[in-house]
DNA sequence: TTAACGATAACGTAGCGTCACGGTAA
DNA sequence: TTTACCGTGACGCTACGTTATCGTTA
């Protein structure tokens, strides 16, 4: 039985993550949905806020950043709060692009062991 | 005083790592310095180990998949040891460069959502 | 004496995975 | 009654960071 709200299981199935995962963000107070007894019911607020947090992730950030996005995303509007964001996503946007220098290097790095080893075999 | 060894303080100026880290790597057995009495000694072996291990950190490698590669390393030779390599190599690669596309799509991403925030700063 | 090193022990961190055990609804 | 899913602990994992407390060496 739902009404708008979804269960916990129909969370999981709709976003692809496990039930200890939603559990837990809600330990961390990262969601907080109702609740029948002890049953956990999922609104429209909770489901676009988990969308915001899975898309943080994606993006590399820790779930503290993530509640940081949160509420600025929750009182915008203001000037402020909208500079801080753009702040945010440039420090963000920099370190993405230090792990990918960092990657590239370590994939060329790789890849020179794989032919020097390969040509021992080569060799004989 | 030291022949040809280093101490922990010593290791750790050369290597850009904490005491705590090199104890870790003991307690592990992946490092087992000598020891005159409780203070450890690195040698030779313990350098180019530690060597090894940092590498194999930069290219992405869990500190077990790193303890594999040096028992390859040190009974290397066969033909199939030099294969394993390869092919763990290539596992690796493939893992790498699968990071690197999702962190190509977060990046523009991150950098999409950063510009329509700044629009809707120029927009008043 | 003091300062800089050494040592062990043991708890904390992030982001969950994985039992173990019990209640409840069809 | 059985089955299936809900729930709450609570410990495990990785790779160390971080005290706390102590001993030794220059």
């Amino acid at each position: 039985m739902s009404d708008t709200t979804l269960s916990l299981k129909e969370m999981c199935d709709r976003f692809d993550v496990t039930p200890r995962t939603l559990r837990y963000y809600e330990y961390i107070e990262l969601l907080s949905p109702e609740k029948t007894g002890r049953t956990r019911h999922y609104g429209p607020r909770e489901i676009a806020r988990l969308t915001l947090i899975l898309r943080g992730r994606r993006w590399g950030f820790s779930l503290e950043e993530i509640r940081q996005w949160l509420e600025i995303y929750n009182k915008q509007g203001t000037r402020a709060q909208t500079q801080k964001m753009v702040e945010l996503a440039d420090r963000q946007l920099e370190a993405l692009e230090a792990q990918r220098n960092d990657l590239d290097t370590a994939i060329s790095e790789l890849r020179d062991l794989r032919q020097q080893v390969q040509a021992e075999l080569e060799d004989r």
